[in-house]
DNA sequence: GTCTATAGCCAGATAGAC
DNA sequence: GTCTATCTGGCTATAGAC
């Protein structure tokens, strides 16, 4: 089992590489503008060779979402090891590391509507594990932040949820970056507040929401 | 003054038609994925009297712009006209209907990252004016609402601006609404009353916000 | 001012030598 | 498996007839 050639160690490295640097594209550029020429430049390799290791962009942008919801993953087995820690604190937790690594520039992001890359990811068996396994970890915190009465008990879960995956792709901390009035913490600091009292468990204080 | 040829009559019929058009796509595929031929078929003329109108694809996107930062100044207008009206409760119902139009299929978005489509935008005087009078006019309410309470003061204004600009473009309403759980009227609800917790007065209640 | 037809370009994907 | 060189399709933009 642990048998593992030389051979593919290096392949696994070079992929490696590859998904990287897509990794850094994408957050930088989004997936439209991301070319592969870029992608084959930045990794030092000609785009054919690229094409060896992965059929198509879609399905390196696939490698690329699989990688991060994988580290989304340890991140959020780091967190379920800290014992006695509350729920909505290991929500934050998470939250948190995704905002500073946006704001790293290293969270990549897709558009949601680009249909043939949907396909690719709805077709991709470890995308999809992955990303039901995260959303059921995160789902059971919620839950119990609920039943604690630390996260509003009148949202649904999904709400909650939604909300924090969107915080991954939040456009308001880098318009806060480049309003250049903050450093990364603050902004950090700031987004991560805002969050956290749009879901906090005490009553909303506007009641009717103007209509 | 008044005297506006017939010529130049349908003239505005029909850039409004090509407007709308473009609206429509931008909120359905965004900005990348709409094709001018797409914007020419949708409107029933050739691509080549298109380009007659606007000189590029990215003028047309931004006339789109233009178009909607007029409409909200008249939302804006419309809410300052309301006597005796809470700041927050006009800030709410703004977002509300950003929220709303942007679930009906009518919130262009544009790509925050697209070089060229800045530099035609940032150039562009009257989405440049029209942008920084949207902005003036929430920013007051934003401060009445902090001196009121109803805000949290320890927020800069600008946090809450942009944060309100963001729900604009806001994936959650569309994965509610790909869920089907939720019909359009609840889902601007959720995430509206989310908005306006995560903005309200009263102290953070999560202190240290979870390292 | 509208059309048809096409130029020119660029990016994703591939062939074939080594 | 990596390279250079090329194909192919689709897109923005324009020429030129009417």
């Amino acid at each position: 089992m642990a048998k593992v050639s030389l051979r593919e160690q290096v392949l696994r490295v070079r992929e490696d590489a590859i998904i990287a640097a897509v990794n850094r594209l994408l957050s930088d550029k989004g997936y439209d503008l991301m070319t592969v020429d870029e992608v084959a430049a930045e990794v030092g390799i000609a785009k054919a060779s690229l094409y060896r290791h992965f059929p198509s962009k879609e399905a390196l942008a696939a490698a690329a979402m699989v990688r991060v919801l994988r580290q989304t993953l340890g991140v959020i087995d780091a967190e379920a090891a800290r014992a006695q820690r509350p729920p909505l604190e290991r929500l934050a937790a998470v939250t948190r590391w995704a905002i500073e690594r946006q704001l790293a520039g290293e969270m990549p992001s897709l558009p949601s509507q680009n249909s043939s890359l949907r396909a690719v990811l709805l077709a991709d068996k470890d995308y999809i594990e992955l990303l039901m396994k995260v959303s059921d970890r995160l789902g059971e915190w919620i839950v119990q932040g609920q039943q604690a009465g630390e996260i509003d008990a009148t949202l649904p879960p999904e709400v909650v949820l939604y909300t924090l995956f969107a915080r991954a792709c939040d456009p308001v901390p880098g318009f806060l970056k480049a309003g250049g009035q903050y450093d990364d913490e603050r902004i950090v600091a700031l987004v991560l507040a805002t969050f956290l009292k749009g879901i906090s468990g005490s009553a909303a204080p506007a009641s009717n929401s103007a209509r």
